[in-house]
DNA sequence: CAATATGGTTGTATGTTGCAACCAGATTGT
DNA sequence: ACAATCTGGTTGCAACATACAACCATATTG
């Protein structure tokens, strides 16, 4: 999305991904994508983005192959932002970073607003790494990670 | 870390994580320090990020607790920087992006490196969401997301 | 058919980045 | 002991990105 003059070729799929999202804005129109925003001004409102910045980063997205347009689905002559199939396999990204922002920058007075399940009516659960044994995962120095 | 002028107060969990990490360097960072690296030198070889950059990331990831710098290991004069608990919290974060560059973006004839339990040597699974009772969640519109 | 909403584009001032040069203290080699 | 080098930065500057306001064309509403 940002012009990335260093690492153009990099093997590391975390930094593949930035490339495409790794960008305050850009993450915050897919967070209220997933909250069911498809128009420019809608995002504008709740991004509070400016609209050429706004638009930079829609654009970017779409050719990156997160979000795409469609005709507006109210049938008047408008476009929306849509997510993809790969946009919205960004799911899991976008719950670690709430249930991350929600543990540790809320004060003990302040109350976050919490993610649930509408259909089942329960707060979601922890998202956790688990092993291939299904047992979860904690991070031990050399547990993970290869060196690329 | 990044001055958000339009945002101070926004009582959204994601948009309050991004203000420490939504950034490509940082997030570069707390990839390499989940990869055991610990020392200056060695984040701005392995990230790529020119010494200044570096220094205001890292003075910035410390300012949000999400790293801290601690005396070397190797018992020299020099300082290391390491990721404090709430920084280990970023596993599922971190995991979450690796598995979605590896999926959308590696072509047929590439290979990514993979994502092991070196403990069990085994790949590690997708991450999923999963619902109180255990299911798997796939979003749908509006089974999730709360309007703040 | 005038008024307004939508979805942008185009300046311009300011802020951030990337790069190279420089520097002080710690460490190593002799 | 002392010069060379390594480590972990800081500073200056040019290039680039951002925020904000003004403007504009098309679509929609009253």
């Amino acid at each position: 999305m940002v012009k990335r003059i260093c690492h153009g070729a990099t093997n590391c799929p975390v930094a593949r991904s930035l490339d495409a999202i790794g960008d305050w804005w850009s993450l915050l129109i897919i967070r209220d994508a997933f909250r069911g925003r498809r128009r420019f001004g809608a995002f504008q409102k709740s991004t509070g983005a400016a609209k050429n910045i706004l638009t930079t980063r829609l654009r970017g997205l779409v050719d990156y192959g997160v979000m795409e347009m469609v005709p507006a689905s109210d049938g008047s002559a408008y476009q929306e932002y849509v997510l993809t199939e790969k946009g919205l396999d960004l799911f899991p990204v976008v719950i670690a970073l709430w249930q991350w922002g929600e543990k540790h920058f809320f004060e003990p007075g302040e109350t976050p607003p919490v993610l649930r399940d509408r259909r089942r009516k329960k707060p979601i659960p922890e998202l956790a790494v688990l092993a291939a044994d299904g047992r979860r995962l904690r991070h031990t120095g050399t547990t993970l990670m290869p060196q690329f």
